[in-house]
RNA sequence: GGAGGCGUAGCUCAGCUGGUUAGAGCACCUGCCUUACAAGCAGGGGGUCACUGGUUCGAGUCCAGUCGUCUCCACCA
């Protein structure tokens, strides 16, 4: 023991320690009827993904509560896998196809497409799970589960089939949002809209009548090759004449009719609107109240479909400008002015979005938001900061249909056969082979696959098993926390929320918890495109993943963003290392083999276990409240204040002393201590807990399936640890004094101590001299006749002197116990106020006004000290 | 337009249901290599808790308003 080295080398030890676990099986659960369930199913990252810092801090901490609960003797499941992430993987298997081989994925077919990115997932799908395992991650590996794997598959068809049997999903035609780089519909929660400068162009549509014209106002002319229409408010005055009437499309020559409609508002704009409801969700609406025509002129890829003429052929954003000029030219274009307007984006490529009609696959939201409401609005599902609940009743209020039909390949393919006799769509859990309507053999299956997040959304429950019904599922279903952050809610939590209570009949989990992002130092989003990103695996390669850990869960709460900055890993190292050195010390002092606490405690001791039986009583509560920040920030000081800048210095004397029991003695609380934090501190730092444990007397088996501490009355003994703080606060005094004076350490001297608690100092003469550096100790209950001479320090409790002549000025001396005498006046005199003050008195409860009390006590005293001394300096 | 967060030490942030003299890390200053640890020890400086008003015996904490800042949702061409 005694080679450890002097740094503690966290390289070396994570990977053995975490080989450890698995051969160990320690993360291995079982659906155990002894035990109560406690589970958390991991956000499942992309496969072929790499972890970020966000995926470090979630992973944290869903760590840190699996690992605290299975300490506390729950049978502890933290279920893990990976998400196919449609969009995301197959457009990086395109790319690497695109590079490598010069193909397409049309080049390849569909179906050997797929086998590539199947052969993309093999390559890199491990990769992420390596990394989750760098950082520590507890989870039961041999549950793992993939979104596209057999169980999860058929949990997918199922839904599917079950919601399309109930008439909540349908195939439609509408507006859908439509990314022309991806080529893909796409769902409202994955536009991202963007404030971009653009025009608003004033356009001069004249009347068929030849009566002169009507002008219209809008931001994107290109989409004027589609209008079918104008539409005024019906109320408005200056247009009301109009309606009913026709006017001629410029460029297109088209004669389309004016409407009255109160979409349009009086006074915006021109106060004429064009209408193309093909390319615009509100046109689209106005457009079928009216009977308008719907022209499609942008095609999937963004260019100028055959219906926009002359115009066919270019590209949405080059046909503007041409649009443009031509109106300018043929004198339509009244004006231009320069207009701000929100863009929809890709939330995947940042293109610009295209809103346009498409038939597409949709789920009715109305029904099933209306339990996915109720269950957070009752309680029965709580969000972690309870303000997020907010976030989620508000979009749940207002959501609309989801668009679930992708036009890609990488995806669960949507479970629907045409019919092409009559048409009929065939949706079945099992593939039909023939139309279940007219009987042919001919059927065509639909080619689209569904939303990536439609098969997240079952994740809670597919992952158990679900549709068969397992004992996995019976036992840790509905799961105890969801761990994720702000930026997921809609996308996913919202869901699984709605398809748990669907499917389920009951909700997926109890509480989510909710986190927010990890910034860079400046508070700037983590991205690729800034090249900003901080590899959690370097950091975690450089100071250790129980530093990095620690870094990303204190000093921020639930709910807020964080910055993240290296500066602070080195300061959790620095705490990894304190550990390590206070471990090695206990060990290279001790004698005994075994952990157990002796029957007889010293104040000291009594005061440290007080202090252990605090912190744990603390740290549970702060983390059954998800305060985990906080129970980790309680923890850190509890270590490195208490247990090593004091118990470990308090024992020093014993340890080195000439009485064999008294050093066994404080051997047997210095381990016990010591063992007792690391189960605290385990969940938080993982490896370097597990690898102190192992390497000390324990109590048997791993660290991470040791009993958590719990509070416990027997080790508490109040009155003697305040007793014991007597001494402390003395020893502090006298430090400060000789600080104060530059005294050096080296410099000791004789310490007289006039005090009427003589037994607690006598006791512990030994550690005094050492850490209030004295030479001897003697403890007085009467002021020394001569005090001339003498550095003071007093507390309230004690009066402290130190025959150092040549530092001493009287008259500095004086001044000084001057000072603080007048300090302590004016405090006793404001605590005097309060006290006297009859509401106060009445009002407040007991306990503060006791504490109150206590205080003006211990301001007396103080006060009563100062003057003695005062008075000995003559 | 709607909702929400944030504003506390030079920097980054804690501060739970209102109750000692408002804390931490980093940075800074002073003195120490005191045989666990200089990635350390001891001591110290530094805050009108954005502003204004209110509730209360008592407000960083609760309420209202103001200013600044960030985010989400919706979106009128």
């Amino acid at each position: 023991m005694k080679d450890l080295p002097k740094v503690y080398e966290p390289q070396t030890v994570e990977k053995k320690i975490y080989a450890m676990w698995e051969e160990h099986g320690d993360f291995h659960t079982r659906v155990n009827p002894d035990k109560k369930p406690f589970s958390i199913v991991m956000p499942p990252p992309n496969v072929t993904g790499q972890l970020h810092m966000g995926h470090a801090m979630d992973a944290t901490l869903q760590d840190i509560l699996t690992r605290y609960k299975r300490m506390q003797g729950y049978e502890a499941l933290w279920l893990p896998g990976t998400d196919h992430a449609g969009i995301a993987t197959q457009i990086k298997v395109e790319e690497d196809l695109r590079v490598h081989e010069g193909l397409s994925r049309y080049d390849l077919g569909r179906e050997k497409f797929l086998e590539r990115v199947w052969d993309w997932k093999e390559k890199y799908g491990h990769r992420i799970v390596e990394q989750q395992k760098k950082m520590g991650a507890s989870c039961d590996w041999e549950r793992s589960r993939f979104t596209m794997d057999e169980g999860c598959s058929k949990a997918v068809r199922e839904t599917f089939c079950e919601l399309y049997e109930k008439g909540l999903i349908y195939k439609g035609s509408r507006i859908i949002n439509w990314c022309p780089h991806c080529l893909t519909a796409l769902s409202d929660a994955e536009v991202e809209y963007a404030d971009k400068p653009g025009h608003l162009w004033y356009i001069r549509y004249p009347l068929s009548d030849g009566s002169g014209d009507i002008t219209v106002a809008t931001t994107r002319p290109e989409t004027m090759l589609g209008d079918s229409g104008v539409a005024v408010n019906p109320e408005d005055e200056k247009f009301k004449h109009l309606i009913g009437k026709t006017c001629i499309l410029p460029l297109v020559n088209r004669e389309i009719p004016i409407i009255g409609d109160e979409y349009c508002e009086i006074g915006f704009g021109t106060g004429a609107v064009k209408m193309t409801p093909a390319h615009d969700p509100n046109d689209f609406e106005v457009g079928l109240r009216h009977n308008l025509e719907v022209i499609r002129v942008i095609a999937d890829d963004g260019t100028i479909n055959e219906n926009g003429g002359a115009y066919e052929g270019l590209d949405r954003y080059d046909c503007r400008k041409k649009i443009v000029e031509d109106l300018e030219a043929q004198g339509y274009l009244v004006k231009t002015e320069d207009y701000s307007h929100n863009v929809g984006t890709c939330y995947r490529c940042h293109n610009d979005v295209e809103p346009l009609i498409s038939a597409q696959w949709f789920v009715k939201m109305e029904p099933l938001a209306k339990e996915a409401l109720r269950v957070v609005n009752d309680g029965t599902i709580k969000f972690v900061p309870e303000r997020f609940a907010k976030t989620y009743t508000n979009w749940m209020e207002n959501v609309h249909d989801w668009c679930i039909s992708r036009q890609l390949w990488w995806g669960h393919q949507i479970p629907a056969w045409y019919c092409d006799e009559c048409g009929h769509i065939n949706v079945a859990r099992t593939d039909p082979v023939k139309c279940e309507k007219c009987g042919c053999a001919y059927l065509t299956r639909e080619e689209d696959v569904l939303d990536t997040w439609f098969s997240s959304a079952l994740w809670p429950f597919s992952t158990l098993g679900w549709p068969e019904k397992t004992e996995a599922l019976d036992y840790w279903y509905p799961t105890s926390v969801m761990v994720t952050g702000y930026d997921i809610i809609f996308f996913w939590v919202a869901r699984m929320i709605f398809s748990g209570m669907e499917q389920m009949k009951r909700e997926p989990f109890s509480t989510v918890l909710i986190h927010g992002l990890v910034r860079d130092s400046q508070g700037r989003k983590m991205s690729k495109s800034l090249g900003n990103g901080i590899d959690p695996l370097e950091m975690a390669e450089k100071y250790g993943a129980d530093a990095l850990r620690f870094n990303l869960i204190t000093g921020n709460s639930p709910g807020n963003d964080m910055r993240f900055y290296e500066e602070k890993c080195e300061a959790m190292r620095n705490f990894c290392n304190k550990i390590w050195n206070a471990s090695r010390f206990v060990m290279m002092n001790l004698s005994i083999t075994e952990n157990g606490l002796p029957e007889r405690l010293e104040p000291e001791d009594k005061w440290i276990l007080t202090r252990l039986n605090d912190t744990v009583r603390e740290v549970c509560e702060n983390l059954d409240k998800y305060e985990i920040g906080v129970a980790a920030a309680k923890i850190y000081d509890f270590i490195w204040d208490d247990y090593c800048d004091w118990y470990i210095e308090l024992t020093k004397p014993r340890l080195n002393g000439e009485d064999p029991d008294a050093k066994q003695r404080a051997e047997q609380v210095l381990l016990y201590v010591l063992c007792e934090f690391l189960k605290l501190l385990h969940p938080f730092m993982p490896f370097i807990t597990e690898e102190i444990w192992q390497a000390i007397p324990n109590d048997g088996g791993d660290l991470i399936l040791a009993s958590y501490p719990r509070y416990d009355e027997s080790l508490s003994f109040p009155e003697d640890a305040a007793d014991f703080e007597i001494v402390m606060e003395a020893i502090k005094a006298v430090r400060a004094r000789r600080a104060e004076m530059n005294v050096p350490p080296s410099r000791r001297s004789h310490l007289l101590i006039v005090t009427e608690r003589e037994a607690a100092f006598t006791q512990g003469e030994a550690y005094i001299r050492k850490l209030a550096y004295a030479s001897e100790v003697t403890v007085l209950r009467d002021s020394p006749a001569d005090t001339a001479g003498m550095v003071s320090a007093v507390t309230g409790q004690a009066k402290m002197y130190m025959p150092m002549a040549d530092l001493v000025d009287l008259d500095k001396e004086r001044a000084r116990l001057q000072k603080s005498l007048d300090n302590a006046k004016k405090q006793l005199a404001g605590q005097d106020a309060k006290l006297a003050n009859q509401s106060f008195v009445s009002r407040a409860p007991e306990a503060v006004v006791n504490a109150e009390r206590e205080k003006k006590a211990k301001l007396e005293a103080l006060i009563a000290n100062l003057e003695t001394s005062l008075r000995d300096l003559g």
